[in-house]
DNA sequence: ATGCTCCTGCGAA
DNA sequence: CTAACGTTCGCAGGAGCAT
């Protein structure tokens, strides 16, 4: 029952190089929002000991001694990128679980167990000439062992192209390599619990893989006795096909530059609700409350900290826009306190259900319900075809003082016409 | 005693 | 010039509450 996992390579970084084939073999980074840390680095910046989420500001120096080059990250791009990889992997496989933007596994299920590392090949070459982002895979027989084969894939065999088959591995073998791997690189197993299983004289994969899963469960969860039971090739976690709808849908963003005002906040509380219910009407879901948050910097420790939130609930489950725009702001309202510096707010988008399933009991006015209906589909349709933010409600401002930084965004190459370089 | 909701911790990318 | 540290999601388990 083989299961690959398909991984992109640096993927942030990747997806600038394909339309700046420069950057390639140079140091470069993709920076978080408001360009606060390094979400995304090439081999060459990972070489130097830089680490994933790195302030920016922390590594500036050594940036400029080596030339680091870094980009604000463009969302957009590397969403309009993925779609493309995810597509043409679909057709490597009857099932594929799209597991984030630049990772997914496919059910190699049925195939001849000898051809699997050609198959991989095939599938990585595929990917680089029609997309031209590169990808390494990793195949076994659980998805806890697909994606540890792809850790290996990406790391300790670097001569092996970029592929790595658990079947290939006799049990020596494989108890000699899980005993070279940090227990901390298993899929579940972060940073605390490493911390947990290194007292108990768990340190390796190999450990973990030994240890009795009914002890794991005991000291841990049900989760990590999971993850025991996986890497022993036993399979536990299925493959998700169906994308199941979100539970919550949650916009929040830091701000470029404090904010004192209500007005400001009720600026950025509406936009990001604007932005929340685009999600929400595209997963074809509605809303039966929502929760606003606004705080300080936590980082500023002599500044006076403040941080609330509200939930409001809304008198009958909606997806439009204006409607859950003056539920947030009149959240709002009752958690702002006057004399802060506030550095971030956020809107979560709460008890989510499908459109189509609400008692039409609720629908009081049908009349009403279509024009709201008929409303948000052309403000969606307009900025799809015109660009986000396009039409947008007045509540969300025009001078977006909080606006994060982003202050070496690449062009949206595949999205908008009006960031083409001329030369093009 | 049982079942529900809410909150917190943890992990992932 | 200076100051500057991400976002979004799910799951499990425990606390707290109602019945």
């Amino acid at each position: 029952m083989p299961i690959a996992l398909v991984d992109c390579n640096n993927f942030y970084v990747s997806c600038e190089r394909v339309f700046n084939p420069k950057l390639e073999g140079k140091l470069v980074v993709v920076l978080s929002n408001n360009d606060g840390c390094a979400v995304a680095r090439s081999s060459e910046v990972k070489a130097l000991g830089i680490k994933m989420g790195e302030p920016w500001f922390k590594m500036k120096d050594i940036a400029k001694k080596h030339g680091i080059i870094a980009y604000s990250s463009n969302y957009t791009l590397y969403g309009d990128l993925s779609a493309r990889v995810m597509s043409i992997l679909s057709n490597f496989s009857p099932k594929q679980e799209i597991y984030s933007i630049d990772e997914c596994f496919l059910d190699l299920n049925g195939f001849d167990p000898a051809t699997l590392m050609a198959y991989a090949q095939k599938i990585r070459m595929t990917v680089k000439q029609s997309v031209g982002i590169p990808v390494c895979v990793g195949i076994a027989d659980t998805k806890t062992l697909a994606k540890l084969a792809n850790h290996c894939a990406k790391k300790l065999f670097a001569g092996n192209d970029g592929v790595c088959d658990f079947g290939m591995l006799t049990g020596i073998e494989r108890s000699t390599l899980f005993a070279r791997i940090p227990v901390g690189d298993v899929w579940g197993v972060g940073r605390r619990i490493a911390e947990r299983l290194a007292v108990m004289g768990i340190h390796t994969v190999e450990d973990l893989r030994c240890a009795d899963p009914e002890l794991i469960r005991q000291q841990f969860s049900i989760v990590l006795e999971r993850t025991v039971n996986e890497l022993n090739g036993h399979p536990c976690i299925e493959l998700d096909e169906v994308g199941t709808p979100r539970q919550q849908i949650m916009v929040s963003r830091s701000f470029g530059s404090p904010v004192m005002y209500l007005d400001d906040l009720a600026e950025s509380v509406a936009y990001f609700t604007t932005l929340a219910a685009e999600k929400l009407r595209q997963d074809g879901s509605v809303a039966s409350s929502l929760c606003v948050h606004v705080r300080t910097n936590p980082f500023s420790e002599r500044e006076p900290q403040y941080q609330s939130s509200k939930i409001v609930a809304l008198s009958q489950p909606t997806d439009n826009t204006t409607k859950l725009v003056k539920a947030a702001l009149n959240g709002l309202n009752e958690i702002y306190r006057a004399g802060y510096r506030y550095k971030k707010s956020g809107v979560l988008l709460m008890a989510l259900q499908p459109k189509g399933t609400i008692q039409p009991t609720l629908f009081d006015d049908p009349v009403e319900q279509a024009k709201s209906d008929n409303t948000m589909s052309v403000m969606d349709r307009i900025n799809r075809k015109m660009g986000k933010g396009t039409l947008t409600i007045a509540a969300s401002g025009i001078t977006k003082r909080w606006a994060m930084r982003r202050e070496s965004k690449s062009p949206c190459y595949t999205t908008e016409w009006s960031e083409l370089p001329e030369v093009w």
